[in-house]
DNA sequence: ATACCTGCAAACCCTTTGCACTCGG
DNA sequence: CCGAGTGCAAAGGGTTTGCAGGTAT
C-alpha cells in the first residue's frame, strides 16, 4: 500500500469503508474526534507529536482535551492505523502506517521531515549482527540529520 | 583511540594526565564528584542514563544530587569526553566517546547494549539521500533492537 | 443499558533553572 | 579571593492515570 493509498482509506472512514467494519467489529465508535485524528494524518504524511495534533485541532477551534489526542494515539497505535517514531527529541512522533519499511532525514534547523528508502540491505547487517554478537535481531531504527533545502539557503 | 586506551586516558585523571591539564586550562576543577564520574564512565563502556549513574552513587554510598549530576554530564559532553545516544526509551544516555563511529544493538528485553560495527557504508548512503532530498545530511543514528543471548534462553 | 469515550486534575518521569552557599586553586 | 561547583526547591516539557460524567449503538 502506498501512503496515498493509506490515506484514502483512512478518509474513507467518512463513509464506511472496511476500516470503518474493523473498528466496529472491535467494539471500536466512529466519533468526532476520531474523524479528526483520521483527517489530520490524512493529511500529514510526516511523523507528527501529540503537541503537533493539539495545535492543528486548537488552530481550527477544535477543542480537544491533550488526554484524549494521548488516547487516540494509543488506540490508532494498537489498531495498525499508525506507527510510532522517535528521533531523540525527547517526545514521540507518529506517522501512518504504511507498512513498507522506510527511514527518514531530519532537518536539524527546522525540523522538517523527508522520507528516504535505502538502497543497501541492512538485513544483511542484522545477520552478521546476530553472528557476531549472539542477539536476535528483530527490528532497527536509522534516521538521518541534515539541512533541509530551504535551510541551506 | 579504542575503548581501554580513552578508559586509561579517564582513569589517569586521579593522578596528572593531559586530561587533567586541559581540564585546568579551562578553569575546570577535579573534585571529588567529578573523580566519581570519570570512575564511573571508564567502568562502564555501555551508554547509561543520568539515573544509572546516580543509583550507581547511591549504592557506593556517594552522597550526590541529581542535579550535579545533570550539570556534570553536561560538562563532560562540552569536554568531547562523553557523548549522548537516544534508543526512544523518553530518556537520553551517554557513553565515553571514543572518537570511532559505531552503532548499537539493545535488547528489548533486559535493555542490555552491545556495541555494532557496520560492513556497509552509510556514506554513500547519505550521497544518495542528497542527491534525492536535496537534504546536505550531516549524521545519522542506526539502532538495532532485538533479544540478548540471556533473554533468548 | 453497556461499553466505550471524554474531560479534568493530578501524578509521573526525566530534565532544567534560580538562587544561595561552599569550596578548590 | 574569585569563580567554579554544589544542593535544594521549584518549574518545565512530555506523558500517563484515576475517576466522574457523557455518548454511541
Amino acid at each position: 500500500l502506498t501512503l496515498e493509498e493509506r490515506a484514502i482509506k483512512i478518509i474513507q472512514m467518512n463513509a464506511g469503508s472496511d476500516l470503518t467494519e474493523k473498528l466496529k467489529s472491535l467494539d471500536h465508535r466512529i466519533t468526532p474526534i476520531r474523524r479528526h485524528m483520521f483527517k489530520f494524518f490524512s493529511d500529514n504524511p510526516s511523523p507528527v507529536s501529540a503537541i503537533d495534533i493539539l495545535d492543528n485541532f486548537s488552530s481550527l477551534g477544535i477543542d480537544v482535551n491533550k488526554t484524549t489526542v494521548y488516547r487516540e494515539i494509543e488506540f490508532l497505535v494498537k489498531s495498525g492505523i499508525i506507527q510510532e517514531v522517535e528521533f531523540g527529541e525527547g517526545k514521540k512522533r507518529y506517522e501512518v502506517d504504511t507498512g513498507r519499511h522506510h527511514h527518514h532525514v531530519i532537518c536539524l534547523n527546522c525540523k522538517t521531515i523527508a522520507d528516504v528508502e535505502l538502497e543497501v540491505d541492512l538485513h544483511k547487517e542484522e545477520k552478521l549482527i546476530e553472528a557476531k554478537t549472539g542477539f536476535k535481531v528483530k527490528n532497527h531504527s536509522l534516521e538521518f540529520f541534515g539541512l533541509c533545502p530551504n535551510c541551506l539557503k
